[in-house]
DNA sequence: TAAATGTTTCAATTATTATTGAAAAATGGA
DNA sequence: TCCATTTTTCAATAATAATTGAAACATTTA
């Protein structure tokens, strides 16, 4: 993973909205939430609610997928674990300073 | 861990300078490195730099102390892992998904 | 105390980001 | 096709953050 990309990861996170946004997804594991249901649960406006999907999508931190009327919202544990493992690797100058275990989520919903 | 402390160590860490900090300090391990040496290493002014050490210090994510002339900077592990803590728990509403392991990093430098 | 070194503060400018409401797309059903 | 539902786009406003250079503060050595 590269810095640009950890910045932006990071930056998508580091906002309130966003950051409850996110945990919303990320509860609702790899089923996902409409676009409504998260504007429902969180209390933000759709028009705002959006802005800050798209930022999130942008910064790969969320998937979307068309479903009939809705669009779905899935939290993308991949870019999670990516992000997680950034930030413990390079850790005390590469001396192995504990037992790093990188992946902390389930990656995808497993195909049937 | 709060929501809002982890918004404000988020926000620290989500942005190219800081993250640069951030990481020769963590490279740089619980030894630390005065100000001037952060400098030198990522080319960031000095009044800037004291702009952004000041912007981790308060959201935790670094800490100082006086020696002579320099003041030593140090990251803190403590709160980075508090950070990946919070990340990774409450993940896919409370179904264990995958074995969790919380601590990436020593936390502090062992006293003599 | 004076000079040199290292770091921080301040004020001004520039740039980026969040929020709101109204309008516009896109989709499915009558 | 027409209508209702869901989501996104747009433009305007308000708020926050980054960078710079000069000055101030703190610490050590002569």
């Amino acid at each position: 993973m590269e810095t640009k990309a950890v910045v932006t990861a990071l930056a998508a996170l580091a906002q309130d909205s966003r950051l409850a946004i996110f945990r919303v997804l990320v509860q609702a594991g790899p089923t996902g939430l409409a676009a409504g249901r998260i504007s429902e649960l969180t209390g933000i406006a759709p028009s705002s609610l959006s802005f800050h999907l798209k930022e999130l999508s942008h910064a790969g931190m969320v998937s979307s997928q068309q479903a009939g009327r809705f669009v779905i919202y899935t939290a993308n544990f991949s870019t999670m674990n990516a992000l997680l493992g950034f930030l413990t690797e390079n850790c005390c100058g590469g001396n192995p300073c504990s037992p790093v275990c990188s992946p902390a989520c389930v990656t995808e919903k497993e195909p049937t």
